[in-house]
DNA sequence: TTATTTTTTTGAAACGGTTCATTAAAGAAT
DNA sequence: ATTCTTTAATGAACCGTTTCAAAAAAATAA
């Protein structure tokens, strides 16, 4: 293995020469700088970030915490991250916390243990996250896509109210009145929040009634289980706002099996835009989260704190709205030319 | 910032002791144990691990390059190899080439300067490629899922043609003669090699007709497109084989919209199973790719290379094989009792 | 008790860079 | 030619660990 020291020796100057050239310094000569490059090309040299790292005590390296890198939901924010940090020279560590509170802690430690330069982090739910773990980090640090109660970080959230809101404001506008959410799991604060935007534009009209509501969790088979029931409890609905694209995929199985064409018989929204919502016959209306943005807006609170610009103690909150995704599976009201 | 030394002073003993207790040697006494460990907790100390992997030449970080972290196909493949990274202790870099040549050799050269202990990487197809550059990298490496000519190293594949002759080999033994193939793109390797598995299961029953062969992208849009033409150009398809799911998914729309039912009219089967493919209707008919398997093989082989129990110049291929998800899109062979 | 063996502990020398006060060289001014 | 400035090069100290030969302490044998 080939150091500096040897490059220095070959070349005939010294290390700090060496160090200089190689970290693009204006101060050595364009002699010196040619005959640094030469040997360094000659010996096949390869610069050491480990022993740079130490010394400079920074190492362009930033750690990506995430529930599951493998949920299709995250690679957007997976690729705003890593797009947006490989432009300031940054390297990223992917790590799974498996949605395991030991696992996330575990993660921590190490990322700490090697000094990345700061975090980015979708952090798991659990009633037995110790919040001082976190707070005691000093790395810099950025929350993602989840609000953790008594923690004090940089945070960038998407609006799940808001966006509830506007997918169920959208259905009423459009001439729908019994609108049926089909929601994910109760306690989880996301899902929460798409209830209460929800809630907020059926009472505006005066439309709320609670047995409008279903809980289940965010599966395609849970969507087609509480549309069945939805189906049985209730008499001529006009709409569902589906709290989830998987959720509002299982409707529409459901829906097709028992013969109700969507969207002249029912109107359905869904919520999160995956990949193949597009797609599906007829194609769906929902709400888009922009992952990629979220991440690219993580990024840009991250290098702040790194870079000192914003205050060490000050702490950020950014709330991302979702857009409404118009497509075919709502039936839009006639337009009326005396309106 | 406490260090080690920090700790050796205040618990008054040697730093290499404290070096022990911290690597669990088995040569430290009860007592001094017991004494660093309180005094590090006392102090908070955070071992720092860039300082460890510059002395011990070993960083346990390995480096996973994919072209598209994004990519739904992919998910897995990533949840294979951390997960399984994970259980020896390893971290994952993950990094993106975003199927460019130029940035993969950058990223290549980053994690050799950062001391990783392995690589595994899906190379990206390009005729610019120079092959020496992999060539000589000495750090332990597996390729993934392509395969590049002319570069020997270990390698995990996907067994395209074998996956491609046994979906056509169903069809065929389910009474289907006319089968068409949309493909996706020429010169892409996968592609080609799912190309042949269908012309070779089509030539043993002489079933094999050029005109039967259609060429895309493999999109949506694509598929959709492809069948179409298919439906345009020959008469009376029996089956289509989609060379991906997501040209399936576009195949199946077209069929859809020209009132042509799947699959009592004409069977369909795709390639890949992307996770919505069991709720489409009819759900999609299939070979499954094990990606999490792929992964996991890359990761034994790379650990076996680092530690030195392979060969150090012996070049192993493992071809992992798919799996045929029969749903229902393709019209089963009545059974014959007197078969 | 003393000599011998075994077990622990010690601490200085790496690991491969960066940094920066100091020195040397080059250029400008007198 | 000499002095003063400016610019470039030097190399030892340092970053926080691990390692390992040597020393010290403890255990065992004589």
């Amino acid at each position: 293995m080939t150091t500096i020291k040897d490059v220095a020796k070959i070349a005939g100057v010294s290390v700090g020469t060496v160090s200089n050239v190689l970290n693009d310094l204006e101060t050595v000569t364009e002699k010196n700088k040619v005959k640094v490059m030469e040997t360094i090309k000659a010996l096949g040299y390869k610069p050491n970030k480990i022993a740079a790292s130490l010394s400079k005590k920074k190492t362009m390296n930033i750690g990506l915490i995430i529930p599951d890198v493998s949920s299709p939901f995250y690679s957007d924010l997976i690729k705003g991250v890593t797009e947006n940090l490989d432009v300031h020279g940054y390297n990223v560590f992917l790590c799974s916390s498996g949605n395991d509170i030991k696992k996330e802690s575990k993660i921590l430690k190490d990322l700490v243990s090697m000094w990345i330069d700061g975090i980015i982090i979708i952090p798991v739910y659990s009633d037995k996250r110790d919040v001082n773990e976190i707070k005691e980090i000093d790395t810099p640090m950025v929350l993602v896509n989840r609000e953790i109660d008594g923690i004090t970080k940089d945070i960038v959230i998407f609006d799940n109210f808001g966006g509830a809101y506007e997918a169920t404001d959208f259905l009423i506008k459009n001439n729908h009145k019994k609108i049926v959410i089909l929601n994910g799991p109760k306690y989880s604060r996301p899902f929460e929040d798409r209830l209460l935007g929800w809630k907020a534009s059926m009472e505006e009209h005066d439309l709320y009634k609670k047995n409008l509501v279903f809980y289940g969790d965010f599966s395609v088979e849970s969507g087609y289980e509480m549309m069945l029931k939805s189906l049985n409890n209730l008499k001529k609905i006009d709409a569902v706002f589906a709290s989830s694209d998987l959720i509002a995929l299982g409707a529409l199985n459901a829906l097709e099996e028992n013969n109700i064409k969507v969207p002249d018989d029912i109107s359905i929204i869904g919520f999160g835009d995956i990949y193949l919502s597009k797609f599906l016959k007829p194609s769906l209306t929902t709400i888009r989260r922009p992952f990629y943005n979220i991440g690219k807006t993580a990024v840009l609170m991250l290098l702040e704190k790194i870079e000192g610009k914003s205050d060490e103690k000050e702490c950020r909150k950014f709330v991302i709205k979702g857009k409404l995704e118009i497509r075919n599976s709502v039936k839009r009201k006639k337009i009326n030319k005396d309106e």
